[in-house]
Formats: structure tokens, C-alpha cells, sequence
DNA sequence: AACTAGTGTTTCGATTTGCGAAATGCTTAA
DNA sequence: TTAAGCATTTCGCAAATCGAAACACTAGTT
């Protein structure tokens, strides 16, 4: 799930994030587990363990260790450290109001989109686990570019050479029936997104799933993030895409450059 | 801040953590500064922190670094690991509701004590920035356990050594004039919130901010963490405490703790 | 247009540091 | 009592990190 890197020129600490990895994916884990898993002597790692734990990264339940809760504080410190950020959580909020379906906020990191804004119904309309008509991104999940909607909308501003290095990166996995894992029919759907100034998700992300996303730009730099509108494909029509939700879409997403322009403490 | 280990086994991983404590702390920072900061060759900061950034833990921009959103996913790890963690935002949604004030659940991590649950008042009523009759506090943000309500409340129950522990790795730096600061005081102080079944904090984190905050607790382990409501001392006066808050903040945590037995996937 | 000061990046040898295998100690279940 | 699982410690060798200095690049200045 998680890359590992290429050419991590310290291995040390490579060996202890690949562990934090490890844990993270596992759900916790003991000594043995993870020196089985990354074919290191038991005392290897336990040096590694101890020092993350040491230093608050790790928490100990007995004999296993987890994921602290330092990583909220640094994950948090992430989230808000841009003020464009901040102003994600606004749009949300309004997009969320105007269409009733799912909305999200995404950045590209590392080749990839991860979410940043907190869902809005999760509070507004507290869901039963059984609304499974609803998609709901949890805070700081990473999605591959190429499958979703506000992924591509992107892709298709950014440089040609960053758009390329990403895509040699990470490929075009399948993740449905209906995602486009042809390089070349990629790269003409990505002038289609430009020509037109959104970019639809026909479940090739999931099935049953269609979004509509349009990125978020700035002056002078590559666009800050998508937003995107989601939901069942049996509401989420074409005639709804065009009639109801690229209008809103497109509103919203004004304002928020707007707003991004009057207070330009957004870096490059 | 954030404190620094006493024996981290090894030295290199705990270098680059505390380079990423540091870039957390500057917003951000580039090279020089980093090596600056921390004592260190230039040459070496570089290889941490492009092994930090090949890792997907660090983003780049021009030449400063930041902290990158990959702890936003770890961190919502964190978060949603335990169960009962989950029941804390439901919880927290309840007192608020019930109290109209700023409602806390917080768990002791490495001594100090964390906020685990978004503040539901954030997404109820949008305040204004003016609003300075409310302390609002972010996820993944660290206390001292010894000034507020929350930690003496945890302190209270937990096992003696482990208190003792606590108090001598953070001591009890005073955050305003009313912060027990004096050792004997503080036990004696822990004495009567043992009593009491609840602590308060009167303007001993925050001046003219008060607080009780109570203990959730498990069975055969200690407690899984503890709520607070808190608001300006005006409003929240000891009258209020005892006939509208303590009831209120009782009946929501015995609920919370009923709901854990009957799930039973917390561990120690 | 040359200069300067600030970046990040690379090189390379000395030596510190992490590594693994095995032994130890501790807890829990049989 | 025994056995199996765990974390923890020890120690010598090999390897990986470190720092100083040189390099390359950019932006702002003279």
C-alpha cells in the first residue's frame, strides 16, 4: 500500500519508517512479527521500536506497539499549515449544503491525492453504518491519481513533465472495469478534463461511484487541490453533472480562489 | 516542547525525528536552518531529510520543508485504531448538546495527556475569530496532565508509580498563577478528585478558564481517557459544576463506559 | 555584467554506529 | 514443572553515518 523508496540515502532511519509502515498496515504489532515481515534480526528491531517509542512516535499495549497519537498532533500541524487549507473546510461546507452528496478535498502528495477536509456529514447527518449509498474518504487517506475525479482534474494542470514523472511512478493500476489503464487513452482523457474544466469519475474508481472534480488554482503556481461531488451512479447522471453540479462546483470552487488570492500566503 | 528522549537506542533514527520535530515546530525549514538548530553538518541534515522525504514523510517547497500529509493518515490512524475511540465523538457530541460549551475527550500519552476528538461546536456553530469566550482545543494537541482537569483526573487513578513517574519526567511547571505547582499540594489535590470522582480546573491551565473533566473507565485497566467541559469562569461557576455540569458529564460517561464493556476490543 | 550570498548537492576518508547471532530473563499457558 | 512465547542484553565485526570542504545553482545586488 505504502511505496517504499527507491534510493532512501540513509538506511537507518529508512528501516525505521519502513517499520512505522509495517505497523501502521498491521494494526500494531510485536518484535517477531515485524522482523519477520522485514527479514531483520528480532534485536534489530527492537532497538528501532525502542527508539520511536522513546521519542513518542509509538505507543506499547503489552506486547504490541501502535501508532501514537503524535501523529495527530503532526497531522494536524499539516493540515493547517497552509491557510488555503483552511478555507477547504468552507467549501466543503458549502458544496456539502448545496448537493447532499458526498464532497472532498484533496492535495497531490508524492504522485498521489490524499483527502484533507474532514467529511461534512459525518457531523451534519450522523449516518447509519448501513447507508452504504454513501462513499465517506476518511481524513488522510492517499488514492491513486489516474482513478479518481479530482485526481484527474489535476493530472491535467499540472506540467507535462510532472504529470509524466507521476504516471511512470505509480502506473495506471485497475481499480474497476472502467478504469482507463491505457497510457495513451489516459493522456487523451486528460485533454478532454483540460478542454473541458472538470473531470468525471465513471466508477473507475470504485463501482457504482461517479464524481465529478475540479481542481483548485492558484497564480503563477500548480493548483493547490480538487474538490470533488460524489455518489451513486444512479444519481449522479450525466444530466445532473451538467445541470446541477458543475454550476455549484464552479461556484464554490470561484470562491475559493478567490479567497486564496486576497489572502496569498499560499507558497509555490 | 516536545520533549526529548533520555536514551534513544539509536542515534541516527533519532536524529531524523528530531529534525522532524524541529521543521513541526519553525513551520517549516530549510537546510541550514535545520543544521543550525540541531548542531549538525549541513551535509548531514540534507541526507535525513531527503530520506525523510523519499520516505513520503516530508513535502517540499522551493527550498523549505514541511511536514507532509502522510502523518494526517497515520494520525487518523491513531484515532480510529480503538474502538472506544469512537464512541468518544459520539460522546463528545452529546455533552455538547447538553452543555453548550467546549467539550474534550483526551487520552495520557507518554506522560502528557492528548485531544483525541474534534471539537463538535467547530462544525455546529461556525463561531467567529472573535469569539475569545470560547477555548477551542485542536485535535492532537499535548498537556501537562498536572493543569487540567482531564489529566488530574487520569493522575487520579492511575497506578501510584506510574503517577509518580509522570510527575517526575514533566514536573509541574506552572501555566498561570493558580497552577499547583508544589508536589505535596498536587498529590493531596489528587486525593480529593479521587473523592470527588471529578476534577476541576480552576484557572489553572488558562486564565478565566475553568473545567471538570472526569475519568472513562475500564475494567482490570486504566482508564481509556477522560472528558472535559470547559468555558469561561463567569459561566462556569461551582454552582453550575455541581447541579448542571457534574450530572450532565456523570450520565455521559457512564453511558461511554457501558458501551465499552459491552464491546470489549480494548486492550490494556 | 560581474559579484555576492544564499541555497541544495556531491565526494570521501575516519570512525562511530548499527547489525545479527546467541544467550538471558521474564511471563504465560500447558 | 515444563515449555513456548515474548522482550531484553551482550559483543565483535562490518557497514553505514558523519563532517569538512568543494561544487553547482539561483537570485538579488552592485
Amino acid at each position: 500500500m505504502t511505496g517504499q523508496p527507491k534510493n532512501p540515502t540513509l538506511k537507518t532511519p529508512a528501516r525505521s519508517l519502513a517499520l512505522i509502515d509495517r505497523i501502521r498496515d498491521r494494526g500494531g504489532a510485536n518484535l517477531s512479527q515485524l522482523a519477520e515481515d522485514l527479514s531483520l534480526a528480532k534485536s534489530t528491531v527492537y532497538k528501532h521500536v525502542i527508539t520511536l517509542y522513546e521519542c513518542g512516535y509509538l505507543v506499547r499495549e503489552g506486547d504490541e506497539y501502535h501508532i501514537g497519537p503524535k501523529f495527530l498532533d503532526l497531522g494536524e500541524h499539516a493540515r493547517s499549515r497552509k491557510v488555503g487549507y483552511q478555507f477547504a473546510d468552507d467549501a466543503v461546507r458549502e458544496l456539502t449544503d448545496a448537493t447532499d452528496e458526498e464532497v472532498d478535498f484533496v492535495i497531490e502528495d508524492h504522485g498521489r491525492v490524499v483527502t484533507i477536509s474532514e467529511s461534512y456529514h459525518k457531523w451534519v447527518k450522523y449516518p447509519d453504518k448501513s447507508d452504504s449509498n454513501r462513499y465517506r474518504a476518511r481524513m488522510g487517506t492517499y488514492y491513486h491519481m489516474h482513478a479518481t475525479a479530482s485526481g484527474k482534474a489535476i493530472l491535467a494542470e499540472l506540467p507535462r513533465d510532472r504529470t509524466e514523472a507521476i504516471l511512470d511512478r505509480w502506473g495506471l493500476p485497475a481499480n474497476t472495469d472502467n478504469t482507463i489503464t491505457d497510457r495513451q487513452a489516459f493522456v487523451e482523457e486528460l485533454e478532454r478534463v483540460d478542454d473541458r474544466g472538470y473531470a468525471i469519475d465513471d466508477e473507475e474508481f470504485t463501482d457504482g461511484l461517479r464524481g465529478v472534480g475540479m481542481a483548485v488554482d492558484r497564480t503563477d503556481s500548480p493548483p493547490i487541490g480538487a474538490m470533488s461531488v460524489s455518489g451513486p451512479s444512479y444519481r449522479i447522471t450525466d444530466e445532473v453533472i451538467e445541470q446541477n453540479i458543475v454550476p455549484v462546483l464552479e461556484r464554490t470552487v470561484e470562491s475559493f480562489e478567490r479567497r486564496l488570492v486576497n489572502d496569498r500566503s499560499d507558497g509555490p
